[in-house]
DNA sequence: GATAATCTTAAGTTAATCTTGAAGTGGTGT
DNA sequence: ACACCACTTCAAGATTAACTTAAGATTATC
């Protein structure tokens, strides 16, 4: 199950946001919330929420706009991404569509149609399995149903041993594996190798990924962090 | 892209019926019509409808427990239900997801906006790559229907083994297929086929499809890819 | 039942990936 | 400053999985 569901609400009327952010927080949600697009980009390529409400209507970058350009990056290729918009607004709807949204959520809104809705979408989610197939960090993506990363949208496939280290490193990000456990875990329990061959497999992440993202712990282990 | 696309829908005022059936016609849907809840379940049993959309409110039987109802079914496990909804009737849109329903629909309907809730609920459909008919990637079409290959427009016909193998690559793109998946969806759980077999049929395939679409991951798996 | 098509296997070949040892680097403690 | 230790780096060699081919087994078709 999925521990903690991160929803990002983006519209430019302060009044909206609080009532939903107030909602949705009451059931156990982790909220964040943004004023308009640039926001609210910035915002999720550092949060990676599951769930992002965008207003349509918006000064500046409006919520179609911003859904063109979050879904441009393969790191929200997987986000759920739903409309929030007035009725009467038939034309947006339509294009929203197009844009590569997965739902809209028509205004003014009811607490619980909102709940129930938003239950609705992250059950969807769940259930196509995306959520545990990729992880994504900053602009690192695994994606254990390809066997690829990516790297700021550049694709990189990884050897298997090599990828089955990295996803598990990504798997806890900022936890240290001892050379045991990524012994037990990547190579198995009872294989054995030298220790070079981490420290070899370690490298070649290093060289293709950069050299800042796997921290050395010297006489401890390794860790992947940002 | 699917064939013909039927839509069974089900409301107990003519009215609507008429006029969602005059809008769907138009672009280009099968249309099925039910007045009740009986015989909704009845068509849907003989036309096998790809996307059933049901008025809530209705004598009899409601869209609510025609739902449930359906759901029971293997039959409709996968296809799509929503409900069409009077506004204010919260509660019964809560209740609507609660019973398996995709999306629901606001009365009064705005032609645009209903063809495009359909659009998108058939592309989420497609996509899911549920119990599709024929899928087609790039210059790569795969007719399960007919059993054929097209490339380029060029009709390929392969043998049954190679055939199924095909499909269930493409099935999922992108996504790398174990060996053991494969041996278990196309041979069959039981089957004890050496390892050479897959290699070998997926040479046949890469031999009259070309190269490129089937790549490899050693010690992983295959997987198909534009 | 004969013929053709398809499927499976075995064997040799090829290529990708993994592993290792040796030499290099840098920090730590005495 | 020296020695030690753990990690890094490199490149050679080992290993393993996949490719290829052809032949035999099986299955469908007439």
């Amino acid at each position: 199950m999925m521990e903690v569901v991160k929803i990002l609400l983006v519209d430019d009327e302060p009044d909206i946001l609080e009532f939903m952010d107030y909602n949705l927080k009451k059931e156990g949600y982790t909220v964040f919330l943004a004023g308009n697009g640039l926001d609210a980009i910035e915002i999720a390529e550092k949060e990676n929420p599951h769930l992002i409400i965008l207003d349509i209507m918006m000064p500046g970058m409006d919520g179609i706009e911003t859904c063109r350009e979050l879904r441009q990056r393969v790191k929200f290729k997987d986000t759920i991404i739903a409309f929030l918009t007035a009725r009467n607004e038939d034309y947006s709807q339509i294009a929203g569509f197009d844009v590569g949204a997965d739902d809209y959520i028509a205004k003014p809104i009811k607490p619980r149609v909102l709940i129930s809705r938003i239950k609705a979408l992250l059950r969807r989610y769940t259930e196509s399995g995306t959520a545990e197939k990729s992880i994504s960090l900053g602009s690192i993506k695994v994606d254990k149903e390809r066997y690829l990363i990516y790297k700021d949208d550049k694709e990189i496939s990884l050897p298997r041993k090599e990828f089955e280290l990295m996803a598990l490193l990504v798997s806890r990000p900022g936890k240290v594996f001892k050379r045991e456990e990524i012994l037990n875990s990547v190579w198995g329990e009872d294989v054995i190798v030298g220790d070079r061959t981490i420290d070899v497999h370690i490298r070649k992440l290093r060289e293709k990924l950069g050299d800042e993202c796997i921290k050395t712990l010297k006489g401890v282990g390794y860790k992947f962090d940002m």
